[in-house]
DNA sequence: CATGTGATGACACCAAGTGCAATCGCGTAC
DNA sequence: GTACGCGATTGCACTTGGTGTCATCACATG
């Protein structure tokens, strides 16, 4: 059935995320990842792009996940509803997954170069969001405001989840989120009233 | 008066500007920028630490201005309007600016390793901004969320500016935005509800 | 004129990333 | 069983980004 040791994908991030908790991400080389892998270095990059994109293989499914949630939603449901919920329901599948998702974001945000491919990864979230919610009808502008809106509740309430420990629920962190802000948002006057 | 020719920095930007305008991020070589600023590739590492952040040299002034804008405001403000208030200030003036603006904000998003970099800029705004506002007593978690708020409205604001043409003011495009914003999540209902 | 200083440059080096061609391990058709 | 096909893996050479070290330059100052 196998050709070569299967499963060289899995290998290889494993490989990845073991290097970078142990010495560091700027400390380890893509050869090196490789090796403890069983593979070469340009296999590595038969896999993926780059050095960074070895964590975010995930981030694809994520965002399909998330947005097959928003276009599966009824259309009732106001805009912001339906993006809260997308993100809280995959948001909460993921956190299920507890400490390997903790490591992982701990590793993320220890590297300036995997920070800035995090936060193109969530910009293409929000631009995949607003182009859902413009196909539920949502104005263009608002669809990405909203979307906006709703990745920057997910990240603080997800980094709350990350900082803390054990297993806790993320819907509630979202909840209080958005609630704060409503209350700094709802009274606020006009920049041309100044 | 000067040593050797003057303003090297300049010289690297501008000449950053020009290749990059004229073939393209990607196609333009580090030790090309260097031999069209009468320089060696050596000489623009002193300068700027990467390739992408000769583009980026304004965001220190940038956030500074912002973060005093809103360190100086009176402290009946409100969170929100404090930030909305910096940001339409600030971004005004650069604004101001006109066409190189544009162009520089056409550069930067015709390369994904140079939306990266400005993705980061904005968040480490962010952080500031938090900081900033935290300062003046508002709670941490909502300073947060107040400033990705904020900092979502400039960006929806200014990225409009820049497909637009010809002199526009970003203070109304924001309170369009922010009133879309608040229209939107105003009667929005919690998950812990569903 | 000697000397210090900061900007510039030469050089060597490592790691990331890529194009291309070879090879390998298997299944399948004949 | 042999030839062939095919996809995964690899070797190799090359470009580019980025860095450390040290020399050198052009000026200012005593």
């Amino acid at each position: 059935m196998a050709r070569w040791q299967p499963d060289a994908q899995e290998r290889l991030q494993h490989a990845a995320m073991t290097l970078f908790l142990e010495r560091g991400y700027d400390e380890v080389t893509v050869a090196e990842i490789a090796d403890r892998a069983g593979l070469t270095r340009r296999t590595y990059f038969n896999y993926f792009a780059d050095k960074r994109e070895v964590l975010f293989s995930g981030a694809a499914t994520f965002e399909r996940e998330i947005i097959d949630a928003v276009l599966a939603a009824p259309a009732a449901v106001s805009s912001v509803d339906v993006v809260m919920g997308a993100l809280g329901t995959v948001g909460a599948a993921l956190t299920a997954w507890g400490e390997p998702v903790r490591q992982r974001q701990r590793v993320v945000e220890s590297a300036t170069e995997l920070r800035e491919r995090e936060l193109i990864k969530m910009d293409a979230l929000v631009t995949a969001l607003a182009d859902a919610l413009h196909q539920r009808g949502v104005e263009r502008l608002t669809a990405t405001l909203v979307a906006q809106v709703g990745v920057a509740v997910y990240r603080t309430a997800f980094q709350q989840w990350a900082e803390s420990s054990g297993p806790r629920d993320l819907a509630p962190i979202m909840d209080d989120a958005i609630r704060r802000i409503r209350a700094a948002v709802g009274p606020a006057a006009p920049l041309s009233a100044r």
